[in-house]
DNA sequence: TATTACTTAACAAAAGCTTGACAAAATGGT
DNA sequence: ACCATTTTGTCAAGCTTTTGTTAAGTAATA
């Protein structure tokens, strides 16, 4: 099946869905073709800029570039595969802390979310979620974007001055949100270690959890969620069944520690013992004792999450 | 069973019933066929435009891809396979081309998903849906492959031959894969009436809400989905606050009957008397009586929630 | 008879194009 | 650390193309 070869090759992208696909706005794209010939794209008879999926693909590779500190003149005019290397160079030496020039640009579409969530207009706060992601890197997003917009809400709402049903339709629209990260990330990698993400019984669905799927993904794991609420023998079931090399547990409700200590050990010894336990959540420091029993790991907070997968990801590779 | 029932090949819609189901004005659709030969619809003997089920789906797909930034002169005469490329590598924002089983039937596309779920790969069944979802009608790919699919997984799970866990992550890929059809139906405009999905208190989510939701934004409707167990007052709070012309509850667990009732009853009381009630799910039924004091409708299966809505469509446009 | 649909023509808003200018940010030399 | 220079994103003016909308007159429908 010559689909993808045949149509790839084929100019079809007129400038404003480059943009919006890319993230360049079309006066830069025209920009960068005037001074530097970046991409220059067929016209159609009408003189209209017509663009290929390789087109797209390479100014998807230049704005990586520029995020990592290139210049725009200085690479424009590379060829794809001398600007592919040069990314995956720029990107895995590039130092962890990268910071965005203008605050501003958080700052915006916060309040863009924010007012959404004030009118109540789910549709305004799902085109502000996706303006994010498309503005902001994928750590950005969940970091700096996510993250706070998350906090706030739990804050506005126990202050009273957003009311519950704010709090759970706004929820909504950034559960969708991650869910269509997930879904998005999940079709480009096929490989890596697994992961099962899942919470014992009597937890309830947390967002924290999903946007700790996003960055176990990131990393490069291939992700099985199973959801809340879930028996600790049918976790280890599953984890056994395919092959997991490691289990993450979600533990929010402070509830039935003694019940949950016990079913973590469970799992330990039912599960393969190869297997990485790594327990997140609000209540993972309740524990303490049975992860060192275990030799399970604690991460409470989503940086130290993602150094302890890239720790365990080095181990298994 | 047929993939595409004779009836989808029957001229049978007035353009009036295609412009509301598509929400493309008939204006528009005129134009588009004077000047592009988008869709050519048959004729009566006395001239008037007949379309088929395809020439809507054909006609939701233009629209799609205009939303997503496409010019219609460029597209119009695309086949309807081109133009669903298009509008996944669009809307995915991730150039990735689905890949199509060669022949496919629903029984196979039920196949495949049923073996994903049997092997607990949340990957394949993820595949499973997308490609249903490109084989199928949005109605098809709802009533005769995600809903005898739930079914199924129900049945085999109360029948023990699936593992709880199994049924768990099954759920949640249905659910991200209804999430992300309902981000990609919403219309970047805010068009149509609105209406406002959600639960009362002690109600679980629930996919075929979701399926609902579907549902309703297909015909036209701009709808706001509030998740579960939502008090009552908030319900009505919101539905007046953005002016919802409908709210849409969703009763699937038996108990609390007397509470739900009367909190059906305070709800028509508190919001505009304009407004509609819809009551849908398993449990519907037990509320014929107030829903005959306060003149809401009760939809119990898909079928006859999708003929309320048109009519109700009808009525405030 | 009142409504809906059909055709044709015309209009106006939206989006694309080019050229040119400007200001913020980055760079580089002292 | 300071200042001049270069780089680069953004925007405006003026023009063309595309496309949704409206109007006018006629035919069909209920």
């Amino acid at each position: 099946m010559e689909l993808k070869g045949e149509l790839s090759k084929k100019p079809r992208h007129l400038i404003q869905v480059v943009g919006r696909r890319t993230g360049i706005s079309s006066d830069v794209i025209r920009a960068w073709e005037r001074r530097y010939n970046a991409v220059v794209s067929e016209r159609t008879e009408t003189n209209r800029r017509l663009y290929t999926d390789d087109d797209i693909e390479k100014l998807t590779l230049l704005k990586r570039a520029i995020n990592a500190g290139r210049r725009i003149g200085d690479i424009a005019q590379l060829s794809y595969d001398d600007l592919f290397e040069l990314v995956m160079g720029d990107e895995s030496n590039a130092t962890r802390s990268y910071q965005r020039p203008s605050t501003g640009t958080v700052m915006e579409l916060f309040d863009e979310a924010a007012n959404a969530i004030d009118e109540m207009n789910s549709n305004k706060l799902d085109i502000a979620l996706s303006n994010a992601i498309a503005m902001l890197s994928t750590t950005d997003f969940l970091m700096e974007f996510l993250k706070p917009l998350h906090t706030y809400i739990n804050d506005e709402c126990s202050r009273g001055s957003l009311r519950y049903i704010q709090e759970r339709f706004a929820k909504i629209s950034m559960r969708n949100c991650l869910s269509n990260l997930y879904t998005k990330f999940r079709s480009a990698k096929e490989e890596g270690p697994r992961m099962i993400i899942g919470s014992l019984t009597s937890e309830y669905e947390n967002l924290d959890t999903l946007i700790h799927i996003i960055v176990a993904q990131n990393i490069g794991w291939d992700v099985t969620y199973v959801g809340n609420n879930i028996p600790h023998d049918e976790l280890t079931y599953m984890a056994n069944k395919i092959k997991a090399s490691t289990i993450v547990v979600a533990l929010n409700n402070p509830r039935d520690v003694a019940r949950k200590t016990y079913e973590i050990k469970t799992m330990k010894e039912l599960a393969d013992l190869k297997d990485h336990i790594v327990l997140i959540g609000t209540q993972a420091n309740s524990y303490r004792q049975i992860a060192d029993d275990v030799n399970a790991v604690i991460s409470q907070d989503l940086s130290s999450f993602r150094l302890t997968l890239e720790r365990l990801y080095g181990l298994i590779r």
